[in-house]
DNA sequence: CTGTTAGCGCATTCAC
DNA sequence: GTGAATGCGCTAACAG
């Protein structure tokens, strides 16, 4: 029986079995003080506390990773991190992780749905204990090709059968939250609100036409109109991305062709300053040539100029903060308690500000 | 001699010797195709590879870093990632790691040298390859407190002894590279247009006094000053944070106490967009009462209204892509040869937009 | 080209 | 309360 020359100094860094030799004690006993064990003699406890700032001992997170199967580490999968509201997201989840001694992977996704699955496989080898997604969207119109991705993305994230919290409420599977807003309410309440003003040519610019929220948007402002008894006319509906681009597009496209067009309903905060920047080339004011009512962030809408009418979510930090702190609910009870699926809907509230104003046209 | 009885099919997850035992071949064999090992029969292959889509195997990677000494994942530490420019720069590094098969670990500083230095060293223990830095700074007016900050995270890189490439010039060390732009020239270069055009008074809205970035651009400003032998006011110089509320709030406090200030040199492009949006809350015309210009990225300043007369240097998506290059060169290649470190310094360059005009009151 | 074997660094029974 | 022994899953010699 040979004996594990464990104890002979490794050229790669100093491991549990220097300390455990320099204090005289078994290398259980340093693991013991290194998981802040209860029932280590203090001496002990001292004794290797100070070799292991002597020697700068740092343990091995793949060895410790290797027998625990817990990895600290959790994945944030989002469709693009230069999205102020995923930013923001990511801010807020990493300070909670951060809190409770996790450590953030980023990726994105650019909604492309490829991508979202190669990070995700990615990340169960690399081992993760959870993950926090924007699931990827389809552009292509095929709703039976959406379903196939969505379908191919909740079998993979079962497989993994990792906790999962998603930013959308159409993620349902075992040991998943989700956290997200009423898109169609948000979106009525923008569009009642301009049509209350007097608007009746409110036109819609929108994101991908056939992802969930792209559609759930357009549906509340379908509701709207027919509350109105208004004709949807597809002619004013714009679709594109959630992007500044889209908005700025979109409007000269929509007025070049309908000029009677006396409000725009922008489905995001980054169209709605897309929309801003067009009147200013197209040398219109806002609200006075035309209203702009969004949906979006409650603050940095203010910062607009002009400041926009909003239906206001929280902030990206706020939804960053709560999808985290649910993963490590999730993390933490459920490997005992299979916990039921949460999902949480938060609210919206209609902020009127100076970028709408009763229609001057009817 | 016992024989360890790997072929237990486990509870948790199919493993190598699943694979290897339905395959009818060695758990060496199985790790060769995992890795691509061009020295195994094609049938063998097949068959290995046919069981592991068969099994859904995916390799246990802290096992497999345990051995290998390389995780495949890199951190980046940044002041704030809500910051356009870092959440661009986080993309410009995912985008790249992801094509090389990286992963991206992202922790904020906030700009406390504490923070950082306790994500340095989680990173540390958790296992990544190399590290993406901005170092923080410090806000202690006292320089020897900042250069022992400074000389702390020197010490604590070094220790860990990773591949470093840092987003300024000051972090020299071995094993490390730098990507910046020189500061001092920008500020020189945008102070100067201001002062070619007339303009006398000028003030500065800058970050913190005591960065290194706060500081070389007050350097910038000053020498631009001396060239004209005007005299620098200390009065009409104000320090804070890059960030909007510190153009806001400066802009207000400096025009208040010092009507006769022409023009204003942001710092950086949030400090310039507050700078903006206090003139709107004070009624004033950019340019005719108030010149602006800053440094920042050169496409996003175009966005603004009005368009800002800046010194330009590359989108922070080119910064994230450069840097991540650079480290991941330095990972495969320094490994054997000890490469020297490179110091990148990017171009900056004047582009005049609508802030600026002709001093009206000399 | 393939299999056998050892060991990466740690947590964790199980005795004591 | 402490130590000895084992194995987590994988790669890397080494031998054949």
């Amino acid at each position: 029986m040979t004996i594990r020359r464990k104890t002979i100094t490794p050229e790669t860094g100093v491991n549990i079995y220097n300390v455990a030799e320099k204090a005289g004690v078994s290398t259980a006993t340093v693991s013991r003080v290194l998981n802040g064990n209860p029932k280590v003699d203090p001496t002990l406890q001292q004794r290797v506390l100070a070799v292991i700032q002597e020697l700068k001992y740092i343990p091995n997170g793949s060895a410790r990773s290797l027998v625990t199967k817990r990895t600290k580490r959790i994945a944030l999968l989002i469709s693009d991190i230069t999205n102020p509201f995923f930013s923001q997201a990511a801010r807020g989840a990493q300070d909670t992780l951060d809190q409770n001694n996790y450590q953030l992977l980023l990726a994105n996704s650019d909604d492309q749905p490829n991508r979202e699955l190669r990070n995700l496989i990615t990340f169960a080898q690399t081992g993760v204990d959870g993950i926090l997604i924007e699931p990827a969207i389809l552009d292509k119109p095929s709703s039976s090709a959406q379903g196939n991705a969505r379908r191919n993305l909740a079998k993979q994230l079962e497989q993994m059968d990792l906790p999962v919290v998603g930013l959308t409420p159409d993620l349902v599977m075992p040991n998943a939250d989700s956290v997200s807003i009423d898109e169609e309410l948000a979106a009525f309440k923008a569009v009642d609100h301009l049509l209350a003003l007097g608007h009746r040519k409110i036109a819609l610019i929108n994101g991908p036409q056939h992802s969930s929220t792209g559609s759930r948007r357009t549906t509340g402002y379908e509701r709207a109109l027919k509350q109105y008894n208004l004709p949807i006319r597809p002619e004013i509906i714009y679709f594109d991305h959630f992007q500044k681009e889209t908005g700025l597009a979109g409007t000269r496209v929509l007025l070049e062709q309908h000029p009677e067009i006396s409000a725009i309903f922008a489905a995001d905060e980054l169209i709605a300053n897309g929309v801003i920047q067009a009147t200013r080339v197209l040398n219109l004011q806002i609200p006075q040539d035309l209203a702009l009512a969004c949906i979006g962030d409650g603050t940095s809408t203010a910062e607009s100029y002009p400041p926009i009418t909003v239906a206001a979510h929280p902030r990206g930090y706020e939804f960053g903060r709560i999808i985290s702190q649910m993963l490590l609910e999730r993390i933490t009870n459920g490997s005992e308690t299979r916990l039921a699926s949460r999902a949480v809907i938060l609210e919206t509230r209609l902020i009127v500000r100076h970028s709408t104003v009763a229609s001057l046209r009817g």
